[in-house]
RNA sequence: GCCGGAGUGGCGGAAUGGCAGACGCGCGGGACUCAAAAUCCCGUGGGGGUCACCCCUCGUGUGGGUUCAAGUCCCUCCUCCGGCACCA
């Protein structure tokens, strides 16, 4: 997306020169509206009489019949005079001038164009072509003017056929001849070059190299890359911002802050209001000031930057944050720079991390800092949805948290939040799963209280909800550490207590009584009757550590209540003991012919011959395999075991 | 048009190329209760079977391909979301 927004564009510039000298025309090339960026590489000094160009299509010049340059152009009203065009025409430029640019290019919006009267010459064919201005043309990208190949190019050649201007086709298709009468779009696709002097019979893609080293070594262009970096206008009429540090003096112009005079602070006494623009420029202590050239009496700059040029450099200054004398140190912004891990909303992905990334390279190129990137991680989070769009107070479409919080608690909330997706996705903000967070925080208060209430403090070890444990842990701290999936950490933590609660003593004594008809069946499986109270203490305190960081309170008041030690969100994350993941007794799945006919279960360690004589005795893999002949087994060890058969 | 991202049960969502649907919601059935809430237990993708156990079959937007094996990799197309868009 960045790469979109950046623009890069491979071309050539080309030069064509104006017929005439615009030196005894009108001068002034000074901008009609004050829109136009001075020093413009359009117009340099001593290049007055050529206008230059940026083209991708550099193959199609000998097809270029006439140019098109922006309204703003530098050169507009010199050509205008130069070319006698007359009052009605520069009438229209005018308008269009006064014209929004965002609905003058609009691409719905006619396109208009005014002959200027002045004439070009091509560089190639050297013939004098005609000049227009055209309001779909802008000056912000390339140099504001173009060269315009109606045969070529679908927008050229409409407005060609609208002005009544000549065409010429410079490319054949392949196995094709165009004629320009007859064309009723431009053909825009590869081809064969025609009419293009040293360059027919050429294929278009090699002409474009071959003919912009030809203009370079003619003096008259060359290959040339440009980009399309958007203006961003950093000033903001508010008084939130840092201070510009400039100062205007009527006799000595626009000056900088001194460097000794630095930060300049915003005042305290400023008064805001409804209405009447930014409060700053009605401070007056603030907006009177001395130049700093002259000493005279000048006026402070009011605008404030906008929070994008903060935000673009502001980790820098974070590891050094106290240095008084420069913005940090580079030895402490080496030590701890790139940042690891940017979190942020996509809608950052083009604004944010592109301006930040600028920064950072400009830092670079000063020798403030070393790192070449400022993040070397991005993690874009979802944005919670509601009714479609991203909840904003602007919309209305928020969901206050205060009632949720106030009928679940904080904690479930918190919880809530994280479950409900993996953090990268959009989230269409729907309440309804909100009670099962909640009966699981309730589920885990209950086993806090028979935790609490329980005497003795040894008991039995159940093995396999030893085992489960420390898969929990082992894969909470992969979701969690790793990616960021708070969302199947919390599942996992779900899943042991699950586990945990299906022990006989951890059922209320209500139930205990009770006769449930495949209860015992359910223990058995899960293997979980024999938990003693010494194991489902360590299974909590494990648990209480894990889920702290996402249900802050009830993990500290449960660790204090078991009279653990130290809190639980100062205490360290438990370690998964690998050792007993390691089992020795695994199922794994049969195939055959990649359809899963039955499963084992085997000996972790099993050889594969071993595996395969279970596997193929199974009685549904026998008789599918039975009278056929055995092309291939594959033996995933600890997985599955595959046979082929035909 | 271009650049991103996403399409999996009724819903939110799981799944280093290796048993699709973990976990949760919802729903159905049951227990407890005079009753309800809360809580607990069982079940829950579709279709089928000599439907207890069990087995077969279809199934991850569409159509193809690679592979012993595809939600996952490759190609085609469709839909939705976000960004950019007369860019020469």
């Amino acid at each position: 997306m960045q790469r979109n927004w950046i623009g890069r564009s491979v071309g050539a510039h080309i030069v064509f020169p104006i017929v005439g000298t615009p030196h005894q025309a009108s001068p002034a090339p000074d901008p009609p509206s004050g829109r136009v960026p001075r020093g413009f590489p359009s117009v340099t000094r001593g290049e007055e009489d050529s206008l230059k160009v940026f083209t991708t299509r550099v193959d199609t010049l000998f097809g270029a019949t006439y140019m098109v340059v922006a309204p703003e152009h530098p050169m507009t009203e010199a050509l205008c005079g130069m070319g006698r065009c007359p009052a009605e025409g520069r009438r229209r430029i005018e308008e269009m001038l006064r014209t929004s640019k965002a609905r003058r290019t609009d691409e719905t919006a006619e396109k208009i164009g005014v002959d200027t009267g002045a004439r070009c010459r091509n560089p190639a064919t050297g013939e004098a072509i005609p000049i227009f201005v055209a309001n779909y043309v802008v000056m912000d990208y390339g140099t504001g003017a173009v060269m315009a190949v109606p045969t070529h190019d679908q927008r050229d050649f409409e407005f060609a056929k609208k002005y009544n201007l000549p065409l010429r086709v410079v490319i054949q298709p392949p196995g094709g001849t165009l004629n320009a009468e007859e064309m009723r779009t431009a053909y825009v696709e590869d081809g064969a070059l025609v009419n293009s002097g040293p360059f027919d019979g050429l294929s278009n893609r090699t002409a474009m190299e071959k003919m912009a080293g030809w203009l370079k070594d003619r003096g008259q262009g060359g290959p040339t890359v440009t980009y399309r970096l958007r203006d961003w206008g950093i000033s903001r009429q508010r008084y939130w911002g840092n201070p510009i540090p400039v100062i205007t003096c009527d006799g000595c112009g626009i000056k900088p802050v001194p460097e000794s005079d630095l930060p300049v602070r915003l005042p305290e006494d400023a008064v805001f209001a409804a209405h009447g623009g930014n409060p700053l420029a009605r401070v007056e202590s603030f907006v009177r000031a001395a130049c700093p050239d002259c000493g005279k009496p000048a006026r402070r700059e009011t605008d404030t930057m906008d929070t994008f040029v903060d935000s673009s450099w502001y980790f820098a200054r974070y590891t050094d944050a106290s240095n008084g004398r420069a913005p940090f140190d580079r030895s402490k912004a080496d030590a701890w720079l790139p940042v690891d891990q940017y979190i942020g909303g996509i809608e950052h992905a083009c604004l944010h991390l592109l301006y930040a990334r600028f920064f950072h390279k400009v830092m670079r190129d000063l020798g403030l800092l070393s790192s070449d990137e400022p993040f070397t991680r991005l993690l874009t989070q979802g944005m919670v949805l509601l009714g479609g769009s991203k909840m904003s107070k602007s919309k209305g479409n928020i969901v206050d948290q205060d009632d949720m919080v106030e009928k679940y608690g904080a904690d479930t909330v918190r919880l809530f939040i994280l479950f409900a997706a993996p953090p990268e996705k959009d989230l269409e903000w729907n309440e309804s799963g909100v009670q099962g967070c909640f009966r699981f925080l309730k589920r885990l208060w209950r086993l806090i209280d028979l935790i609490e209430t329980e005497k003795r403090r040894n008991g039995e070890t159940e093995r396999s909800v030893y085992v489960k444990l420390q898969q929990t842990i082992r894969k909470f701290r992969g979701d969690v550490e790793g990616r960021f999936q708070f969302n199947t950490a919390i599942a996992a933590c779900m899943e042991f207590l699950n586990v945990l609660e299906a022990d006989r003593d951890v059922q209320s004594p209500k139930l205990q009584t009770q006769e449930i008809p495949g209860r015992d069946f359910l223990q058995s499986a899960k293997g979980a009757g024999g938990v003693g109270p010494a194991q489902r203490r360590e299974a909590m305190k494990a648990i209480l550590s894990l889920l702290s960081p996402f249900v802050p309170h009830i993990a500290a008041e449960g660790w204090r209540r078991l009279g653990l030690e130290g809190e639980a969100e100062t205490a360290s994350l438990p370690e998964a003991d690998l050792s007993a993941l390691d089992v020795d007794r695994v199922q794994i799945a049969v195939q055959v012919n990649g359809k899963v006919r039955g499963r084992i279960e085997i000996d972790a360690g099993a050889a594969e011959p071993d595996v395969a004589r279970a596997a193929l005795a199974l009685p549904n893999v026998a008789q599918e395999t039975s009278g056929r002949k055995i092309e291939k087994q594959i033996y995933v060890p600890r997985r599955l075991f595959s046979v082929v058969v035909r």
